[in-house]
Parts: structure tokens; C-alpha cells; sequence
DNA sequence: CGCAAAATAGCACGATCGTTCTTTTTTATG
DNA sequence: CATAAAAAAGAACGATCGTGCTATTTTGCG
């Protein structure tokens, strides 16, 4: 008695690559049920209502974010070496999304003064992954590997930025150097918040 | 024989304002009219689609966003001073916009690919907008106020990243430091690029 | 004022949406 | 295989949308 799961796995697949297409405000039952193969009933039928599907798909999205670009980075030593491939990770994503679309930008800039379930579901993913960015940035700075004054909130947002700006100049205004721009931005970033090379043996 | 212009600017006045708030998708015309006090053909004739009346939107808009943020700093003097002004006028604007919404953010979410003459008008404004920004930056670098080796089209994408997580952690995620935060990239991005703190006098 | 033209309103259309209700098909189990 | 439950389909609803057509009001000019 699990067929059901398998379906809504499926529908929430499909759901997900419309809404990153589309936006979320245009994700519609019919559309779904279409790129499904089923009828609009039967897909209702899984969520209930219109807001439990968008919310199951951001649900998704944000489960795949974390596969992607954050879990894997545990492996890696903390500090320096965590954050680079945090951030090689996210930029990998994001130029994949220069195709695909990103569920985090584009569902910002809907749910942005529209409250509601939705918007709480799509906040509380940003702040989680916001925070997880937060986090290495700071713990980067107490390995000392980056320059002791260094503010993790600040170095975290200026890295926010240059995705954003990636995301935006590559997908919207179709720039081809907007890839190469962010990862000069980085480096940038580190250089100027005292990144080390290579983490010091033995620094006190 | 004009009073047809006067109340064409008085709905484009109120579509301006529900697009910045609700996206240029969730213009609708009827909505435009209850809140313009007139019926909804009554509203449609003026522009005989609704395509007609985003795309004004957009060009009212670009209208202000120059008024407001571009001409005022071209009494300023070249370089440096007026790289500043526009900067500050870009980031008044945005604190405004926290409230309001910003038509070339939302807008980009929506017609990244969704291509026709609204994504046409949109993105139009935004290059022009981009290159104006590239070229103070240029300048700036020409009239020596920034470092030599200074690429004026990676300075203007960083600037333009601050710009974006400034709105988009202030608007959606409610943050009260993005403010701060954005001022204080700007001025990390001035010192790396080697700003000077005022102009020197007879530079060679 | 009188009158043509412009501006606006009123109304209805087809389409699409989320949702509900009922019926049919499929599934898993005794 | 029989059968009850789960899953999916089908049809219809009320609402909302953009838009076209027609009537009415308002405007500006002689």
C-alpha cells in the first residue's frame, strides 16, 4: 500500500522543475497534471490544496540543495578548505540554474511581501542555508584562516551577493562573463578577508 | 483634447505602484481599474492589451529610476564624486524599495525566460541602467581616482551583487542590517579597488 | 448651446484556474 | 480469486482573467 508515495514522489519531481521554470505562482494543477500524465484530480488528490503542493516542492528543492552543495562539504577539514568547496558547490549549482532557474530567487521576489505558509516554508529554507553559509565563514575565521578582524556576517553577504548578481546577469541579461565575474569575486573576497593559500600548521 | 494623456498617466501611475508590489504578472487590469476608480474597459482602451500596460509600466519606471538616480549625479564631477553619488542615490532608492519592490528584480525573476516584448522592454532597461554604471566606473578608473589595473566591468558586477543581497535580505528575509551591511560593501569594494579618499589635484 | 469625437462604462464571451463531488480503476490483502 | 480500500479519473462549479462589442457619458470646439 505505497503506490501513492511513488506517484507523489513523481508529481513532486515534475512539480519542482516547473516551479523553478515558472515560479511558483506559476505552477498550475493542469500544468503538473499534464507533464504527469494524469488528470488534474488525481494530483490534487496527493496535496489537498494548491499551497501543500508548492510547499512539498519547495520542500524538495531545499532537500536537494542540501544533497548538493552542503552535506558534502563535511568530509572536507573545517575552515578554508570547507568553505571553498562551499562555495564551488554553490556556484556549480548556480550555473546549472542559468538553464533551470533558481527557487530561491525567483520565489523571493514573489513571496516577498505575500505572507502566508508558503512564504514561511521558503524563508525558513534561505535563512537555514544563510545561516549554514554564516557558519563556515565564521568557523573559517577561528581556524585562522582568515585575518583575525574578519566579520562573518559581512563576508557572508558579500559572497550572497555575487551569486545574485551571477544568477541575475547570466540568466536574465543572458551574460556570458557573469560566471567568470563571480568566481573573480570570490577570490576577491578572500583575498581581501586575509585568506590563506594554504592553512597554516601551526598558527596560535 | 488631452484628458485622455492626463488619466493615461494616472493609471500608469497606479499600475506602477501594484506591479512593484505584486509583479508584472499580477497586474491585472482589473485590479488597475478599482484602484484607479474606473471601470476595467474603461482602463483597457488606453492600451489595448495588457502586455501594452506592463511594457509602460516598465518605461515609467525606467523614467523614474533615471530621474531619480542617474541625471542628478551628472552635475557632479567625473570620477570618483560622481561614482559616489550614484552609488548613494542606487542605494536610496533600494532602502525605499524594501517597501515598494523593484520592478528590475521582480521583473527579472519573472521573464528570465519568458521571452516577448515585456521581457524585451525590461531587459532594455536594465543594460541601459548596467552600462550607465559601467561607464562612471570606467571613468572613475580613467580619471584616475581608482587603481590602474582596475577592471571597471568586474567593479560594477560586485557593486551590482550588493545591490541585490541588500534587497533581497532586507525585503524577503526581513533583515535589518542589510542596510549596513550593503553601505559597508561598497566601501570595501571602493578600498580594494584603490579609491582615493578625495581626488588628488594634479595627477599625471 | 449644439454636435462630433473622444473617453468611459456595461456587458458578455471563452479560457483557465483551484476545488468539490462522484464514479471508475487499480492496488494490496484475506 | 474476492473484496475492501486506495488511487485516479471525470465532470462540473464558481471565480477571475483578458478582451471584444455596444451603449453611454464626457469633452472640446464651432
Amino acid at each position: 500500500m505505497h503506490k501513492g508515495q511513488q506517484t507523489k514522489t513523481a508529481i513532486v519531481d515534475v512539480a519542482l522543475s516547473l516551479a523553478t521554470q515558472m515560479g511558483l505562482e506559476g505552477l498550475t494543477i493542469g500544468a503538473v497534471a499534464e507533464m504527469a500524465g494524469m488528470s488534474k484530480s488525481g494530483v490534487f488528490a496527493h496535496f489537498g490544496s494548491r499551497e501543500e503542493l508548492q510547499i512539498s516542492v519547495i520542500r524538495e528543492y531545499h532537500h536537494r540543495f542540501e544533497q548538493e552543495v552542503f552535506y558534502p562539504v563535511l568530509l572536507l577539514a573545517r575552515g578554508l578548505p570547507r568553505l571553498r568547496a562551499l562555495f564551488a558547490n554553490w556556484m556549480q549549482r548556480t550555473s546549472a540554474e542559468i538553464d533551470s532557474g533558481c527557487l530561491y530567487i525567483s520565489g523571493a521576489a514573489e513571496f516577498d511581501d505575500r505572507p502566508g505558509p508558503v512564504r514561511d516554508a521558503l524563508a525558513s529554507s534561505v535563512q537555514t542555508w544563510m545561516a549554514a553559509l554564516h557558519r563556515a565563514v565564521r568557523i573559517a575565521g577561528e581556524q585562522g584562516d582568515l585575518a583575525q578582524q574578519t566579520d562573518a556576517a559581512q563576508m557572508a553577504f558579500e559572497i550572497h551577493g555575487l551569486i545574485l548578481a551571477c544568477h541575475y546577469e547570466a540568466r536574465f541579461l543572458k551574460s556570458k562573463t557573469a560566471l567568470g565575474l563571480a568566481q573573480r569575486s570570490f577570490e576577491n573576497i578572500l583575498h581581501r578577508y586575509g585568506a590563506t593559500p594554504s592553512s597554516l600548521p601551526g598558527g596560535g
